[in-house]
DNA sequence: CTGAAAGCGCTAACAA
DNA sequence: TTGTTAGCGCTTTCAG
């Protein structure tokens, strides 16, 4: 029940308390023979280093914040587990935060996070606004703050992990075109995100280059969700813009397209093709099985964690900006 | 940069350390003057108490784990909102770990969690087998277990958040009995989960009421992901055996039916009707929108908080299981 | 009403 | 190679 301290070894094997920590701790300055005793009754009692002692001991709470908009789809767990991975052989806890695309919450939680006293913040923004001035505060604070997928659009002077966004949009739209398609919509999402300009530029340069683009092709959902999407394409269906295919921000944007296309009595890829951008399970979840550009999330939270502790065990280490590579993955949709 | 601590309050103010905490705790022995001067330098100086040192101080960790078999789908997520809610205004920390549905990684989840010495345990259960081993431990290592949602089959002390599985499975068939159908399939996941077995029941009861059970048309699924559902329903399909709709154990199980049947050109909800159980967002994600009973997550994971904190403030009390209302609630594919 | 001192579990100077 | 001591930030007896 209760749990064994060093004390309890000490006095177990008349050593003093040092001794056995050091013993535990691998320090050289031990004799062989004792730390082998020490070790032998460590795991024969069963005992476990108490983290709070350690934390308070280090000033460093073995801690670490995770910010997401949203866990609806598994982007954001699928990122968590990468920093799992990553965080959890160390001793390193990970409380996770959800702000449900509110900036008001964001910034709740990132002062929740702040009493939690964490060693460094991992984060994916939401949309709608920035919190400029909180990420500031809490860089002033010491705590790193480490940004992945959405970035806000002046620059913080954060490490990053993104992917290269607007090449993968180029060639998703790209695929469009070499399957015979010349009417693509792109559907952006918030502009707040820089993301949603970087796949546009990508989508844009593509059509340029095939000499298609048209800007009432390019149309802009309020927000991130499904029912977003089903918004948006509703309107665009009404305006009687004619298109042969759809270039989606997000899964979740196509996968709303989709719905209301298909309750339209509209084919899917025959009348139009579906392409999205991230990735998710979700892809492969609905029918017909989306066409999309697949980031490598969980590597992507590894990346995240490691950026984490470069600048934790150093506070004053530059910054970095990781680009990943991002998949293209051809199904039903296109 | 450096947190105000209670000891450079004591300076600032030329008040002991124990004054300080008096004050900031609403201790009744402070002159009402000296906690107003407490109070206000502290609000001042930023001061913000350092959780670590409470922790150690408490000999509680003010952390409570949360072991769920997956985060693919937003179910966790939605429990985990409700633990928040409760948690996070608490001070206490949350420490999440998927298992992946291997009994194998939520043994090694749990034993991180051990290490991590949270003060309680909210826990799904993956499928496939039991750790009964381990949860036993965990109980006798005085770390309060409790259970949501997947219960194992035999009876551990614990308590635990349920839906009335069997009756709204019971009704939800019923529905699909009144719509005019009578050959209706229930998709099991694997009966190693008790809810399988429930929701069976419920299915079996109303369908020997009318008078319509008929035992070939209960098949099992080897899993609960969306392609799980496809195989099963391909599988039955391929036997030849006639049916009108399916209940589904879960959302993804039903997306994978789904999804195999309209590739099959097979309409929903003309010629095959499809409901499901859980309630997740999926549901109003996919085409057609899926019928589903629908659980109150967020309030679930509200009540496992507060169960949680019940054994954490009286080891001795009593186990609770606490059963919450489902609610019907009926889309396009029925 | 306020202060001094001990202690939560551990590590790390400093002594021996 | 081992032990003694102090201290991380805070609460909590016990004195005053």
């Amino acid at each position: 029940m209760k749990r064994i301290t060093i004390k309890d070894l000490s006095k177990f094997l008349s050593l003093s308390t040092s001794t056995i920590s050091r013993a535990l701790l691998h320090d050289k300055n031990v004799n062989d023979e004792t730390r082998k005793r020490v070790l032998d009754a460590a795991h024969k009692m069963g005992y476990k280093p108490n983290l709070t002692a350690l934390s308070l001991q280090s000033g460093q709470s073995k801690t670490i914040g995770f910010v997401v908009p949203e866990m609806i789809t598994p982007f954001s767990a699928k990122v968590l587990k990468g920093i799992q991975n990553i965080l959890y052989p160390l001793g390193y806890r990970i409380i996770i935060t959800q702000s449900d695309e509110d900036p008001l919450i964001e910034r709740k939680n990132l002062q929740l996070l702040e009493e939690f006293n964490v060693d460094a913040i991992i984060i994916n923004l939401c949309h709608e606004t920035y919190n400029n001035g909180i990420y500031q505060h809490i860089m002033g604070q010491g705590i790193p703050l480490i940004f992945f997928d959405r970035l806000p659009h002046q620059s913080l002077d954060v490490s990053k992990v993104i992917v290269n966004d607007s090449i993968k949009a180029s060639l998703m739209v790209e695929h469009l075109i070499k399957t015979g398609r010349k009417r693509i919509v792109y559907i952006m999402g918030p502009t707040t995100i820089r993301n949603v300009t970087e796949r546009m530029n990508g989508y844009k340069r593509i059509l340029m280059k095939y000499n298609i683009f048209d800007e009432n092709l390019i149309i802009q959902a309020n927000g991130m969700t499904v029912q977003h999407g089903r918004d948006i394409i509703k309107q665009l269906l009404d305006k009687n813009i004619e298109f042969d295919s759809i270039f989606a921000f997000s899964d979740t944007l196509a996968m709303g397209v989709m719905n209301y296309l298909l309750e339209q009595k509209i084919r899917i890829p025959e009348d139009v093709a579906v392409a999205s951008f991230s990735g998710t399970e979700l892809s492969s979840m609905v029918y017909p099985q989306l066409t999309s550009v697949q980031q490598p999330l969980e590597k992507m939270g590894e990346k995240a964690a490691e950026l984490a502790l470069e600048k934790i065990k150093d506070s004053s280490a530059a910054s970095r900006s990781v680009t990943m590579d991002a998949e293209l993955v051809y199904r039903a949709s296109t």
